[in-house]
DNA sequence: AGCTCTTATGAATCATTGA
DNA sequence: GTCAATGATTCATAAGAGC
């Protein structure tokens, strides 16, 4: 199980403890993993599983962790957290804006902040808030050019194309660029025969309702997004708080090796049962 | 024009010059104000406009601002901030991150952060990032205990279903292949008999596109939304960036007194060209 | 009125070139 | 070398024109 040639890149590594030890202890290789994706604990949330960290001392909890994973991130690697900050006597709490600065103050460059819109948000109503209906995936890097695979993402146009490109007038030539800075109508011509489109830095998505034994799915979706985008097949994606597994199994759908660090060893029997075919 | 007089609630003050300085002479009453909703000039943009602030200078820039709007504000009352971070050098800025810390420690208090999805975001394409489609409209108080109608804002549950029906876009069928047309079915049924729903923290607008002579407008339906989630009628809706005034058009339609300021006299003249009939 | 088709344009970002 | 201006790239919406 702790094989990770290259060679068969379908496998699957579980280790069972602490991230931060077991990569200090040598269990990823420095530089080995192309690709971070993970939902940590939430603070003081999970307190049943995971035993809680209280919010004012969220950052100190992860900042080491951090440092363990900059090492076994490959110089063009990205890292995915995903998380949310809670609500503590009536305001969001600033442990993730403290994270973010003081994970770039360690090395990391934030490049991004994806959003997650949950389609469909947990329930419930309060005087002060409405449901909680979106979260954070931040994108960090160790390098400003780092691998991304933008057309394994694209989605299929809007319908306005469909008309669009049907008779290209001459103002789609001819737009004048000393008004608008863009050149946007010369190349509509391009487009004719396209089907897909990027997307944007907004990914809407249901949350996950079938997988019941552990309170913090998220859906498949949105490793497997990640994946396809900042990996290629073979490569190597770490979940070092792998939870349920679900990037572990999409990492293994896709053909890439993936390794999972879990502290619980229920969720790491649970890991391997969903793994094993 | 200067008359505050609740009786007429649908008055509206137009205000040229700077928020701050005028605020300081006693131009808004200390405590006056129900709701304060704002996109400020963002870090480095509008040059021609308003002359640009640097992202690195843009916390310093706004900070004696924000105490400014924190005298005028009613102890109910609620600040709500529509502001995104850009790209320096490859990385998001984290001066707005900065500014929300330093807003808590000036006294605000930070209760949530909505998200607006933007349907229409600007194009683009680079080697790094995908399309920015989404903005932060941070939601700031005085007190826990603040004004808040969520009864005003509900969704009919006929327009949600038919606004759901009509947005299942190709895209949001191939990011999202567990959602089925039976599930969706299944939910919707669930919804029968009920007539009206709480939103969430996400609000899914598109951008204006029509509205020339002011760079940054963002829809009315934005100022709108906050206007009668934390104000009644009659109460008072300052703006202290006016730009274009739509949120002055917003709470005059609304039957809300509004304050507009502004520093650009061009833009003075067009607010209340748009404001007068 | 309702439909189709056409057109303008929006808080952008990065790479390159020039001062 | 640092900084500022210019060029290249991209997609979905709404308003308007035409039928």
């Amino acid at each position: 199980m702790n094989s990770r040639a290259k060679s068969n890149t379908e496998s699957t590594e579980i280790h069972c403890g602490d991230c931060q030890q077991l990569i200090k202890a040598g269990v990823v290789p420095p530089g080995s993993v192309n690709l971070i994706v993970t939902s940590p604990p939430y603070a003081d949330q999970r307190k049943a599983n995971y035993g809680g960290v209280h919010p004012d001392s969220y950052v100190r909890w992860f900042l080491p962790k951090a440092e363990a994973l900059f090492e076994c991130l490959a110089d063009d690697g990205s890292f995915v957290l995903n998380i949310k900050e809670k609500a503590v006597s009536g305001e969001r709490h600033t442990y993730v804006l403290e994270l973010i600065m003081e994970l770039r103050r360690s090395g990391w460059l934030w490049v991004e902040e994806y959003c997650w819109h949950k389609k469909n948000c947990y329930p419930g109503k309060w005087p002060n808030r409405f449901r909680d209906s979106w979260e954070r995936l931040l994108h960090f890097t160790k390098s400003r050019k780092f691998k991304m695979r933008q057309d394994s993402v694209m989605v299929p146009m809007g319908d306005w194309r469909l008309n669009r490109l049907q008779n290209l007038s001459a103002t789609d030539r001819v737009r004048d660029p000393s008004r608008h800075r863009n050149g946007f109508g010369k190349k509509v011509e391009k487009w004719v025969g396209r089907e897909k489109a990027y997307p944007t830095n907004v990914l809407h998505l249901a949350t996950e309702c079938g997988f019941k034994g552990h309170p913090a799915t998220f859906p498949k979706a949105l490793p497997e997004w990640f994946i396809r985008l900042f990996t290629d097949e073979g490569d190597t994606v770490l979940d070092p708080f792998a939870g349920s597994g679900t990037t572990l199994v999409a990492a293994h759908d896709l053909k890439r090796h993936g390794i999972g660090i879990e502290i619980s060893p229920e969720y790491c029997d649970l890991i391997k049962d969903r793994i094993t075919p």
